[in-house]
DNA sequence: ATCCACTAGGGTAATTGGGGAA
DNA sequence: AATGTCCCAATTACCCTAGTGG
């Protein structure tokens, strides 16, 4: 079978997405549920987050930035 | 008329579409027998997806809409 | 014909969604 | 206002063996 790349972009899980803000599963439900966060929803309704999403807040938009002195 | 097969007519296998919804091979399956999603068998019993149906359930149908508070 | 990654099954753990309360 | 935790029901993930696809 050919390994197509049939990919337009990688999706992340609650629980990755928790692990990688140290917060709870629960907590970026709500986010999603507030519209902070993209979310797709998978056919049986379970989340899935954008992966370049996440990783752009992560890295995160520096408002203030330690100006390397 | 042109000799080739419509494109909409592609066809995913299941492993494609569960990277794509970022799920299980075996998921996608609970899905098609369920009736969520239109399978296509081969003669050996193997499922089949349609590209065109997958790409419209990702892009999804809005069914969220971002508050601009 | 062989080779081997992928898939169909079935069963059992782990995760998730939703509401509600501290 | 924002998190984390508890409960329950539903969905999903991982285990295996045998068969299919190319």
């Amino acid at each position: 079978m050919s390994a197509h790349p049939a990919e337009s972009e990688a999706l992340l899980t609650p629980s990755e997405v928790a692990s990688l803000f140290r917060v709870d599963p629960k907590t970026v439900t709500r986010w999603a549920k507030a519209g902070k966060l993209t979310s797709i929803r998978t056919l049986g309704g379970h989340r899935r987050y954008r992966e370049a999403e996440v990783r752009e807040l992560l890295d995160g938009i520096p408002r203030q930035r330690a100006t390397t002195a």
